[in-house]
DNA sequence: GTGGTCTAGACCACG
DNA sequence: GTGGTCTAGACCACA
């Protein structure tokens, strides 16, 4: 059993507290900080540690169930699978690239140089072939 | 007065219209290709044009007028101002890490190799520079 | 709970509803009627009370939220919050002098006396220092 | 013919220039300031002055003349007349509380003290005896 | 259950 | 002519 996976929830934030938590676990998977056969909390007890409503934690971990990371079908807590990476199809490959122009975009709009947003993208490339 | 300035409105999309219109006239503003100065079609015009509701386009004029973009007012039309852009903050510039994780990491969930997606922010990179 | 609080709609009236709402709510704030901790009744309930659209009420707390009255969030209803009154500053004293000149004003364009609007100035005065 | 009116308009202020130019107007009327017999700048004149549209004086002026503070109906230029004040009915004076109440309401709402605003009231009542 | 978004249409205010 | 407000209803997201 994996303690539990360091999330942390502003609720002032305008992103939804469901939003967060997936985003931040699902980050966590990604990384292999949490690997398969590890066990999270159960939807209670993180709901309690996180200070926000038990329906609010179930839904975040369906919404990975479906996407194939965590298998919650049981009582019996939630484990974290082996995931089979689907296969990426050429759509997904272009949603990707409109919306990393879209991000590069408003990050423009806010004042940050092309230069510094290309040494961003530089160094984010760079972490990903390891 | 510049000629309409090239929008695509794609109605079955799954981001609604207002943001579509925000999205890539704010793109358009960044690259200058729509530039201090110039007069954008008036709301409803726009509105016939792309076949929305003419409340969708004024929502949009509003939201990038809120971002100092334009400046729209009564009787007066559309404008484009001479935007000062904000200094970027060292918390603009975490945010934009952040949301560059966040989409690598949805990326990779969605199948795309890390290797392939490290392709994909090198050539923004690039394209950036210029 | 408080019971829900009292307000009149009149559609007739010039003023529109979402305006109705507001004034009435933030007099019943401000005189401390409405009181920190309290719960509204949600924007649907009060909706069909007043007879108006939903969009009405909700329209009306998000006025009343942004001037930090109350507490507004998704799924977790509304609350009165215990706000903190902005401090007084000159401009403010000035706008008021000067709304309270205009009403003044208008007063006597539309036939009351001086001496008529001074005593209703006098009563309001009197009935503030309580 | 009076020197014009000292009128000051400000285009970014949220009430519109039409309503700013019969607000100071009818002020100056009120108090005397511009008289009976006073032969007020044309619309065009005026609207240069300004820099505001002159459609935006002549609907102005013509505000005031439904008043019956101006005679605007040759295009003689604009004379002041002798007003015959209308008669206050009930419905007028109770129309005039209601939103003496609001304006306090709000006042209170910004941070000024019910104290202030009862001397202001009481000041401005004074000013009115006169 | 909660509140929020988006699109709409009738009507209004401004220039 | 311009843009803005208000009310609306279908649909969505959150707890």
């Amino acid at each position: 059993m994996t303690p539990a996976p360091r999330i942390q929830i502003d609720l002032d934030a305008p992103t939804p507290a469901n939003r967060q938590i997936v985003d931040q676990l699902r980050t966590r998977l990604v990384e292999g900080a949490v690997a398969p056969g590890d066990v999270l909390p159960s939807v209670r007890r993180l709901a309690v540690d996180l200070g926000v409503h038990f329906n609010t934690v179930a839904d975040a971990y369906r919404t990975l169930a479906d996407e194939g990371w965590l298998d919650v079908s049981q009582g019996r807590g939630v484990r974290v699978l082996a995931r089979v990476a689907p296969s990426a199809n050429p759509e997904t490959r272009n949603l990707f690239r409109q919306r990393l122009r879209q991000l590069a975009a408003e990050g423009l709009a806010q004042g940050l140089s092309s230069a510094s947003i290309s040494r961003e993208l530089t160094a984010m490339a760079e972490s990903m072939k390891s």
